[in-house]
DNA sequence: GTAAACGGTGGAGTGCACTCCAATGTCAAG
DNA sequence: CTTGACATTGGAGTGCACTCCACCGTTTAC
């Protein structure tokens, strides 16, 4: 499909996906015309990566782990090894939105949020 | 307290924590010589505001609340509907990360990551 | 008294992820 | 054959969140 359609069932701006496609992001091979032909295994990658980006992960992450994906032996150990870690770094985040969580409801309990007096939990806050 | 015991104790640098000033999302009152006096509360509000960012909340999001909060009518309620509301949003990351999570699991049980429908190849172009 | 460490300012530069634009090419419909 | 929608390129600009720098003044240790 042509870059317009990507465009629209993706949800994401031509320029945009030039934009991907210059950082590697996405593959199109060329028309006679010079136009960009994208397949339609597009369209859920760039759900993903949409997906994944909205989440945190940059654009290079995400870029990276696809190449890592590409690259890996065709052992499908390898490749689960590799979104496994992906999981450990999601479960990661998950954990800290969860403390975050805590420390937000505390305050909302307590009525006391960042002014009067403590806002930090009490106790050892260290980096 | 100045500027580079600040900058110790939040892990933020120095320019940081300028930058910060200059955005209005921290505040100090100059010492005769000019130099930044900063409150102790400077400590947990930064760490607060590393936390939130390193989440996903922009700073303009985060001074956004932070003023609010300062500006709310000393009513312990209208203190904590902020904090709720932020829970909720913080609720809705957490819930996106879990769909993410369960999809990326999905593709690690299955060891068939990106192929089941062949995502577009993304074809590593360091630039 | 001097040197190091710390503080100040303004401004330029960086990396990311686009977005906008001008100039030009392609193609189907009227 | 023109019009209009769509495509191409390169390059400039944007917003965010810093970071680095030069050059200067202040404080502290010896």
């Amino acid at each position: 499909m042509r870059i317009g359609e990507l465009s629209e069932r993706s949800g994401l701006s031509r320029d945009a996906i030039r934009f991907y496609e210059r950082i590697g992001l996405v593959e199109s091979h060329r028309s006679p015309n010079g136009y960009r032909d994208f397949p339609e295994e597009a369209v859920p990658w760039l759900d993903y990566v949409r997906t994944a980006q909205r989440l945190g992960f940059s654009l290079a992450e995400i870029g990276r782990h696809g190449a890592e994906l590409r690259e890996a032996p065709d052992s499908a150990a390898a490749l689960s090894a590799l979104f496994a870690e992906r999981v450990t770094a999601v479960d990661a985040k998950i954990a800290e939105l969860a403390a975050l969580r805590t420390e937000l409801a505390a305050r909302a309990d307590t009525g006391c949020p960042l002014e009067p007096d403590r806002v930090g939990r009490p106790g050892l806050r260290r980096r």
